[in-house]
DNA sequence: TGATAGTACTTCAACCTTAAAATATTTTTG
DNA sequence: CAAAAATATTTTAAGGTTGAAGTACTATCA
């Protein structure tokens, strides 16, 4: 009975600190790098495929909505920090990748985020840390098998 | 050195679980509440406040912008869950409370949410609930005390 | 091969979100 | 008291987000 209001107050402070600290991510991107989350967000995940992502790829890794990450490559396409390239083979698709601007702008971006990140995460220790993010890990891997599961049996 | 690392690591593992909770709770929300998260979050608040909340306070209680605030009150009103009531004495001020029929649309949403967290944390067990919840409180209680110093210190 | 199903992406409408500007009111203060 | 500062909310412009519909192309298979 009681567990489920454990589970919920556990939540709901994942949530106050999670939002906390995004929050102050998207402020700072915004006041030192005139960008944004989501932004940042899609640069990370093309700054970790050099060669490229395909934009089914791209929203696949980063969990958002195809129609989403259109909107946003092109706004990064307008400022040359991305490009589409045509997929030989598949006229459907579209590769996006970093342009040679777009590397060296997300590299000051990076080192900001883990600079900022550290800082906010100060009070927890690396031992802490390493194991916090197992749990964490060991959970979201628990939840995708339930989830692949769920699916199969539909 | 590596603890920044260490620490970012952790951030984004975080992120990742705390993103797909949120996702869940939003589709479960729209198909089966016809709602959506920030409403919830509305009613919410409204619900652990009967007498009602001045907009400004219900922004503070949410840390979200003012003009964010009065979009939902637009449309939960429309829709009756929700009615905003003249502060005697201030007539710049508003209160925004639930309607009768919003305390009972939300009670049913309410009892809906805490189901679908104690089933998507049904791996974690109360103890670990408590624990953890313990620290997280810890945590963003040192995080605001930091930010009201740096805040005086200014 | 040619209809049909499937895939990749974009567009669309609706809503959420913010920071900044605008409006209206109250409080302070010279 | 009148001007100025502060407060409470709304409006606005720009961007983020989704699910669904639309467009274009590719694959299947009868």
């Amino acid at each position: 009975m009681t567990a489920a209001k454990d589970r919920v107050r556990l939540w709901l402070r994942l949530l106050k600190v999670v939002r906390g600290i995004e929050g102050e991510l998207r402020e700072n991107l915004r006041r030192e790098h005139n960008t944004t989350l989501p932004r940042f967000d899609v640069m990370s995940a093309l700054s970790r495929h050099p060669e490229g992502l395909k934009m089914s790829q791209l929203s696949g890794v980063l969990r958002v909505s195809n129609g989403n990450v259109t909107g946003i490559a092109d706004r990064l396409g307008e400022e040359g920090l991305v490009e589409r390239i045509a997929v030989p083979g598949d006229r459907r698709a579209t590769i996006l990748r970093l342009t040679k601007s777009g590397e060296t702008v997300f590299a000051g971006q990076a080192q900001a985020h883990e600079d900022w990140i550290d800082d906010m995460l100060a009070g927890v220790s690396p031992a802490d840390a390493r194991a916090m993010a197992a749990r964490l890990q060991a959970f979201a891997a628990a939840s995708e098998k339930e989830e692949k599961e769920t699916a199969n049996a539909q």
